[in-house]
DNA sequence: TTGAAAAACGGAGGGACCCTCCGTATACTA
DNA sequence: TAGTATACGGAGGGTCCCTCCGTTTTTCAA
């Protein structure tokens, strides 16, 4: 995991873990949240996370004081599972299965995002550095596991992480993209994303 | 005035005129909520709204059905209103003039539709032609303004309105911009829009 | 001018939602 | 195991969107 769940967590302070209890219920009320968001939309109701929770809306409160910090919450822990994936995936004896299933993971977590990316806005207004903190680790996570597909000849080379991220996120913020779409588009990326046929002398992108 | 209020306006029926006073307190309530989103922020209340106005929320209501209603009216009033400025300012007789002040209303409307963004988005989701439709208009303005002011040798000509557009557009819509700021920038930009000093041949867009 | 029909007005109140408060229950610690 | 710090639950206050319907105003034909 990349995040612990303690109390005072952002204060930096000295950071008592929580009771059992207290973590357990916010383990679920964030996992609740993202359902009932997926299901209901951005503007769900905090009873109705509660509910899902299977916890009353004090406890909900008292983890999460404003409604904002829930959305927060649940793109924190998208964010960080996404990062993990990418981590294990450093593990993976194929580092073109790894790169291709990331990048899968990576549209799913995009397309999960926009159905609360308004509340999300508002989040980053208020915390900047919450979005460029986290597109900065997506972005790295991306580099890395690119980097090894290239080393071991699998992806072309004249394209970076940053460059493939560039490509790829948009695609998903448009509105109008079912699933089935987003697919047939990331295989073609895919497909570009291999060593070009032909062993042509190519640049490479890191260099300047 | 680009749009008579009418019943019906919308759908395209027969269109009868409005009661004396229905179209009275619709006036009242467009420029009402014009000052509380201003005020208030885009989430202002319907209640704040009709109290502007002094009006009941009931009249409210009978005019714009949904929150939503209200935001799009007041959307089509800006715009229209914009149009109606660069109408006028086709009789103005100093063409250079009357863009550089068509200019400065357009950056001050677009600052002033920053505070229910939001809300806006909305509109545009549920009615995409409200968005492209409008765009469309007000580039066309734009460019019927430059056009003039290019012919009167009093603008450079390697420019055209859509190109200014997409200058002076995403300036306005950066989140962290004062007024005197986008001033500023303004008058460097419509300095750049002179005609350069050398009299160097230069293409034009328009041709291609 | 007048009187009746059509249209619009106003605001109480229903329902939903965010958030607070505090009595009760539970988990840690000595 | 007893005591205490901590967390839980949900009733309810305040606000907001929107509806409903009795009252008022405007319009227009006679």
């Amino acid at each position: 995991m990349t995040t612990e769940v303690m109390s005072e967590d952002v204060a930096g302070g000295p950071a008592k873990p929580m009771r059992a209890d207290a973590r357990r219920n916010y383990e679920r009320l964030v996992d609740a949240a993202r359902r009932v968001f997926a299901e209901h939309g951005g503007d769900a109701s905090m009873e109705a996370i509660a509910k899902e929770a299977g916890v009353g809306v004090g406890t909900l409160y008292r983890h999460f004081p404003k409604r904002i910090d829930v959305v927060e919450a649940v793109y924190r822990n998208d964010v960080d599972t996404l990062i993990d994936a990418a981590d294990r995936g450093m593990l993976d004896p194929g580092p073109w299965d790894a790169l291709a299933s990331w990048l899968r993971a990576y549209v799913d977590y995009a397309q999960a995002k926009k159905v609360f990316l308004n509340e999300l806005h508002e989040a980053f207004d208020k915390n900047p550095e919450l979005k460029l903190d986290s597109r900065e680790r997506i972005w790295a996570s991306c580099d890395r596991l690119l980097v090894r597909a290239q080393e071991a000849g699998e992806a072309r080379c004249d394209i970076n992480g940053e460059d493939l991220m560039q490509l790829v996120s948009p695609m998903c913020v448009h509105a109008t993209l079912d699933p089935a779409q987003s697919e047939r588009l990331l295989a073609m990326v895919l497909d570009g994303l291999r060593p070009p046929p032909e062993a042509a002398p190519r640049l490479d992108p890191r260099q300047h």
